[in-house]
Order: C-alpha cells, then sequence, then structure tokens
DNA sequence: AGCACGCCGACT
DNA sequence: GTCGGCGTGCTC
C-alpha cells in the first residue's frame, strides 16, 4: 500500500503554490514528522502535515502524474504535536502566509542540514526527558502582599492575566513564583517566559536558573550560535527543559507539556516582527495558551491600549474585558516613583541643549558621586548636515530620507539603506566650506556634555566621566555588556544613550534620568507614537532610584526630568503623577472616537516598485477588485499613499490601509484578496511591482 | 526563495 | 569561440 504524504514546506511566500505539497511514501508516516523532500532540483525539509492513503488511480502512475517520493524521515525525533501544528497554522492562516514559512520559521535551522542518522546520533547524546535530577526550586523571597494576591488571584482564575505592576513592584517574582507552583504541582509542566529584546535575557536566564537549577532551564532567541539553538529546542521539545526563556520566536517553540506562557513588558513593540511573516508573538502567546489549555500573564508597567482595553472591568451595560487585569501599584523597597520635573524649553534662551536647571541638578549628583542618565533618541553627530548658502541638505541619493553625520569616523550614513560616504570639506552642490551639522544626536550629546562639564571635578578632584551606549558604541561582541558593567561599577558619572538604556537594565545608583527631547513623537501622525512615549518615559523614570536604600544613605532623591516646548500636554500630566491609567483613559476615548484600535482592526497592503504610480496602481487596483469580495461590505479600504519613508535603497514604497471593526471580516477579505494579488501581479497593473505583502494589526501606519 | 534556463557583451 | 550578466519561470 502507499500513501499520500502531503508535506509543509518552505514555500516562498509569492509562489502560487500551495500550502502544501503531495509526495508518495511506502509507509503511513505520522502527522508532524520531520520529513526530507525533493523539491525543484533540491532537497528539503519539510513536516508532514497530513497522510492519506493513495488515490489508487495514480498508485502505479509515471510520467508527470506521479507524486515524488518522500526523500527520508527524521524519525528518531518525536513528531511534532497537534497542537504546535494548530498554532503554525492559526499564525499562516492570521498572517497571511504560507504554512511552510511558519512551519520552518519555527524550526532551528541545523534541523534543515541534518540527515536522519545525524540527528538520530545528536539525540542519543541528548540527555532524555526526566533523567536530569528534578532539582527542587530555590525559595524565593516572601512575596509583598500585592504579589501574594496576584498569585492567589492567578491560581484561582482561568485568565489570560495582564499582570499591571509598576516598575519595581515585583512583576518578576510573580513570574517566578508562579512557575514554582506550576513546575511544583504538575511533574512534567512546561512553562514559556518570553521577554522583549536579548539584552534582556541573560539577566532573566541568571535568575531563572539561580531559582530553578541551570538544567531546569534554556534559552532561544537570535543571539544563539546553531548548535546552541538545536540543542535548547531539542531540550524543550523533548521536555528536558522545564523553563524555556526567549524572544518573540520563542513563541512557536515546541513545548509537549506546556502550562504557563508569560509575556514580560507586553507592551513592547519588538513583539511584532517587522519583516517576513508579520506576526504578534504576544497576541500568538494568547492564543496559543486558550488552545493547549496554558495560563498566560501578560505583564507590564504600562500596557498596550489593547490589553488594557480587553482588561477593563465590568461595568453597566460593558460585561468588561476578556482578560483578569492583576495589580501591584506599588514599587517594593522605595518610598517613591521619581519626581518628575518638566523643562519648559520655550522659556529657555533659544537653542538650549541641556537646560540650565537640569545641568545644575547633574552637577549636584556628579558631586555626591551619583549617577545620572540622558536619553536621546538619536544616533550619531547630528540628522542631517546642511548648507548655510545654498540649502544643500546630506540627502541620501538612494532614499527619501537625510544621511546622518557621523562625527568619529567622518561620514554621512544613511540609517535606512547604510550609503556611507566620507563627509565632504565643502557643499557639493556650491562649494561653500561652511557646511553645518543641524540639530543634535548622542555623539554630538556626549560631546556637548564633555564640554560642559570640562571644568567641574568629581569630590576626589578626578575629572568628570561621561559615557555613551547606542547601537554604534555597541557594535561589537559583548560590547554592550563590557559598558553595562562600567556603569554597575560606578566608572560612570553620566550616561548618554538611545533607548537601549531604557529597558530592563538594573542601575543601583542612577538617582537621576532625563529626556533631552521628548516632543518627537507628541504631535506625531502615527496614533500609537504617545502610546510609546509615555511607556518609554515611564520605563526611564523607572531606571532612576531603584535602591532606596542607596537613596535614603545618600540623602538624595531620584528625579526623572523631561525638556519639552509642551510642558502643558495632558501626558506629561499624567506622566508626572505616574499615573497610566489616566493616561490610558485619555487616549482609549481618542481611538474610540476616532474609530481606531483597539476599536477596529487594522491590516496594510504594502507594495514596492520601481515607480511610486506602479506600487499605488497595484495597490489601487487590488482595492477595486476587492469590491465585492467575502467581507469587503465591513471593511473601510483607502487609497494607496507613500510609505512614511516613501523610497528606500532606490524602491519606491506605497501602502494601503484595511479597516473593520469586524476581525472576522477583515480576515475573510484579506484571504479572498490573496490570489487576487497573485493574479495582478502577472497583469499590466503588476509591472514594476517588485514585492507586495499583507501586515495584519500594524504597528504603526 | 533557490535554482535553473536563456539569450546578449568582453575576455583567455 | 566561452564565461557570465541578471530577466523569466518553475518547484508536489
Amino acid at each position: 500500500m502507499n500513501w499520500r504524504v502531503d508535506a509543509a514546506v518552505q514555500t516562498p511566500a509569492h509562489s502560487a503554490l500551495g500550502d502544501v505539497l503531495s509526495y508518495s511514501s511506502t509507509r503511513p508516516l505520522v502527522p508532524g514528522t520531520l520529513v526530507r523532500v525533493p523539491l525543484g532540483r533540491r532537497e528539503v525539509l519539510g513536516v508532514a502535515w497530513s497522510v492519506h492513503p493513495a488515490d489508487p488511480a495514480y498508485e502505479d502512475a509515471a510520467g508527470p502524474m506521479a507524486l515524488k517520493p518522500v526523500a527520508g524521515a527524521l524519525d528518531a525525533l518525536t513528531p511534532l504535536g497537534e497542537p504546535w501544528r494548530d498554532l503554525v497554522a492559526f499564525a499562516a492562516r492570521y498572517y497571511q502566509r504560507s504554512l511552510g514559512e511558519i512551519a520552518l520559521a519555527a524550526l532551528p535551522p541545523p534541523l534543515r542540514e541534518l540527515s536522519a542518522e545525524q540527528l538520530a546520533r545528536r539525540l542519543r547524546r541528548q540527555a532524555p526527558a526526566g533523567a536530569a535530577v528534578q532539582e527542587a526550586p530555590r525559595p524565593g523571597p516572601p512575596p509583598s502582599a500585592e504579589q501574594a494576591q496576584a498569585l492567589a488571584r492567578f491560581e484561582a482564575e482561568p485568565g489570560p492575566f495582564l499582570l499591571f505592576g509598576s516598575t519595581g513592584s515585583g512583576k518578576t517574582e510573580v513570574y517566578l513564583q508562579a512557575v514554582a507552583t506550576l513546575l511544583e504541582r504538575e511533574p512534567g509542566a512546561q512553562a514559556l517566559v518570553m521577554v522583549p529584546e536579548i539584552n534582556l535575557t541573560p539577566q532573566l536566564e541568571a535568575r531563572f536558573k539561580d531559582r530553578f537549577g541551570a538544567a531546569a532551564v534554556v534559552s532561544l532567541h537570535s543571539g544563539m550560535t546553531n548548535p546552541q539553538r538545536l540543542a535548547s529546542w531539542l531540550a524543550a521539545h523533548g521536555g528536558a527543559a522545564r523553563i524555556v526563556l526567549g524572544t518573540r520566536m520563542a513563541v512557536f517553540a515546541s513545548l509537549p507539556s506546556l502550562r504557563l506562557i508569560v509575556v514580560d513588558e507586553e507592551h513592547d513593540p519588538s513583539y511584532k516582527q517587522q519583516e517576513g511573516a508579520r506576526y504578534s508573538a504576544r497576541d500568538l502567546a494568547v492564543w496559543r495558551g486558550r488552545r493547549e489549555g496554558a495560563k498566560v500573564i501578560l505583564g507590564s508597567a504600562t500596557p498596550s491600549l489593547e490589553s488594557w482595553h480587553r482588561s477593563r472591568p465590568a461595568e453597566g451595560e460593558d460585561a468588561g474585558g476578556r482578560y483578569r487585569r492583576l495589580e501591584m501599584p506599588t514599587r517594593i523597597g522605595t518610598a517613591a516613583l521619581p519626581a518628575v520635573r518638566l523643562v519648559d524649553m520655550g522659556r529657555q534662551p533659544p537653542r538650549t541643549v541641556l537646560s540650565a536647571p537640569l545641568l545644575e541638578a547633574i552637577g549636584q549628583r556628579v558631586a555626591r558621586g551619583e549617577q545620572s542618565m540622558i536619553f536621546l533618541n538619536r544616533r550619531g553627530y547630528a540628522p542631517v548636515l546642511a548648507c548655510s548658502d545654498c540649502g544643500w541638505k546630506s540627502e541620501c541619493p538612494h532614499c527619501s530620507a537625510y544621511r546622518v553625520f557621523h562625527k568619529i569616523d567622518r561620514t554621512l550614513r544613511c540609517h535606512h539603506c547604510g550609503f556611507t560616504e566620507r563627509v565632504p570639506r565643502a557643499c557639493p552642490a556650491c562649494g561653500n566650506p561652511d557646511i553645518a551639522p543641524v540639530g543634535r544626536g548622542t555623539e554630538r550629546l556626549e560631546e556637548h556634555l564633555g564640554e560642559l562639564f570640562a571644568g567641574v571635578q568629581r569630590s576626589d578632584g578626578s575629572a568628570v566621566r561621561i559615557a555613551r551606549i547606542d547601537a554604534d558604541s555597541t557594535r561589537r561582541q559583548g560590547a554592550l555588556q563590557s559598558q553595562l558593567a562600567a556603569v554597575h561599577a560606578g566608572d560612570v558619572d553620566v550616561l548618554v544613550g538611545t533607548q537601549m538604556i531604557a529597558k530592563g537594565h538594573d542601575f543601583r545608583r542612577i538617582t537621576l534620568v532625563a529626556a533631552a527631547n521628548a516632543d518627537g513623537a507628541l504631535f506625531s501622525s502615527d496614533f500609537r507614537a504617545p502610546e510609546r512615549l509615555f511607556s518609554l518615559l515611564m520605563q526611564s523614570a523607572g531606571r532612576a532610584g531603584r535602591d532606596a536604600a542607596y537613596l535614603s544613605a545618600q540623602g538624595s532623591t531620584a528625579e526623572m526630568w523631561i525638556q519639552t516646548h509642551h510642558p502643558q500636554h495632558p501626558l506629561f500630566d499624567a506622566l508626572r503623577r505616574h499615573d497610566y491609567p489616566a493616561f490610558a483613559q485619555r487616549e482609549l476615548q481618542e481611538r474610540a472616537a476616532a474609530g481606531m484600535p483597539p476599536f477596529a482592526f487594522q491590516a496594510l497592503l504594502r507594495a514596492d516598485a520601481r515607480t511610486q504610480e506602479a506600487a499605488q496602481a497595484f495597490l489601487n487596483a487590488a482595492s477595486a477588485a476587492a469590491e465585492g469580495l467575502a467581507g469587503a461590505g465591513l471593511v473601510t479600504r483607502y487609497p494607496a499613499v507613500p510609505h512614511a519613508i516613501q523610497r528606500v535603497a532606490n524602491v519606491e514604497r506605497a501602502q494601503l490601509l484595511l479597516e473593520s471593526s469586524s476581525r472576522a471580516a477583515l480576515q475573510r477579505l484579506l484571504a479572498a484578496l490573496q490570489p487576487i494579488l497573485h493574479g495582478l501581479r502577472r497583469a499590466p497593473e503588476g509591472k514594476g511591482v517588485i514585492r507586495w505583502l499583507v501586515d495584519v494589526d500594524p504597528q504603526s501606519i
């Protein structure tokens, strides 16, 4: 008897190939088995998705109708379970990608090359599940009243939960104890803990390993080497790893006994993948939790407005949200959150970079041996170089953006396409030698601070030490770790950096945090900009004064300084009171009035083409063709517009927004649109179109 | 996406 | 005469 194996392989997103390709097999493979199959002239890894008795009509068929046989099965590995396949299938459907693309991206890369024999050998070396001696978790500190209450509700209710806890309220301890309770109660149960960025995994990993033992914990993120990823993945899939820590990719880890998912800093935009399959790991975590009967905790001090809205308590007619809100408002071991000080830059002398009162406050801290931190979300020396005579500006020849001046190596660099040139000596347009930087980035701020503090001495008579941490200063492997260590060791008095330093790092001696220019996001065309600004500022404020004992010993107070031209803006008013609920309520009212998420669902259709006209024509043709399709009546289709950065690397980009109050209708329309987009590609409207893509629940538009 | 085939320009 | 440019097309 012969069998037909329908396998998911990494079919390209734009090929019109079906989700699965059919192969023949002489034995009935179990769905979820990894297989090697011929594809064109190559042999690729696939996942057996479904297996059927072969159609007798084709059983002996030779020639073009004959299916190619499966080249081999990686039998040594337990087949991927149905819950995992359901997750992959859901993600593929929801985010409009092929099954194989999601499935293969979720597997560790080395699996693609390993033969059945190599894998079998590999697995024999790997410790089988339960072989490692199960260490009892070390007891944690006694929970605070708030933590105890959150944990009690977590145990008693089904979730999903939104753990709304201010910075320093001990959210991580809640995760640790929830995991501890689970592992003790259910032998073999597994927990998945996600963080937004690779930078944050080492600290968390240390805490979990300290509590649960090194053997129980594995990490999964893109910073790992391929062999490491394979080892972690196998440990998770085999059940030897009780706890998997990772970034967004970890949401697809194979965890046969998954019972708990934690999404820390759930509001963080990094949970949304920005290329390839544009999935939200946070949203998939919630879906996966429901599918697999695992409890889900989303944690944040400044939740996404989506999660905040979904966790609203019942009120009057409104039955409330589906999520349960657990609140932990108190910062542990600290008298108060940092005092927020707003500096009205309109009242400062023109062209002031750092206002006098802020400098004064930093100076005082330097004198006391405390540390300060200044944020500026712009790396490089200056965002633009300009000629005062003819108006020339350092535009990128390939993109609709300015090239940034990097003084350190005297280059003009495009942050979008990477195009780099040495800084010209004179204006390339008119020859005027007087070309000057406009605006400032972290490099220039660092230099400026150096000048301002040149005459100032620390209490021991030495010079003030200023350091900068951003993507440029940390390019080298391990550079970030060593720079952070220098801050921890007290070798830095004033730290300048981008938002890279706002997240997670627990600096004991920082008592002042400042945002040099907070205004950019206040009047942005992106409706999510205020939300991101608020969370960034709250998170930054959380860096100051995390050690109450240190503060009181110093006789100091923690402060967050914000320089703005709009001190009256309600966002700052809420920030000053550390009042996220007030901020969220106001934002949600605006979103509701404007019919924006979370009160509507969105998808972007994007096209890249040789010309802007071609990109827009393609999108508008697709939109016109959508008329009358399933779901179209409930979906608003906006006209195609240029992308915020219209041209990158000589490719013109356009996008078209689809919006609906019905997620189902939007999904139906997107599904129906798929074949139309494939067809249009070949039609005259598709001429000049390089690629197109669908972004469901886009994070910025 | 790979990886072919295919039809035109400057090299051993 | 061929090595190779990347345009077009196919993969169960």
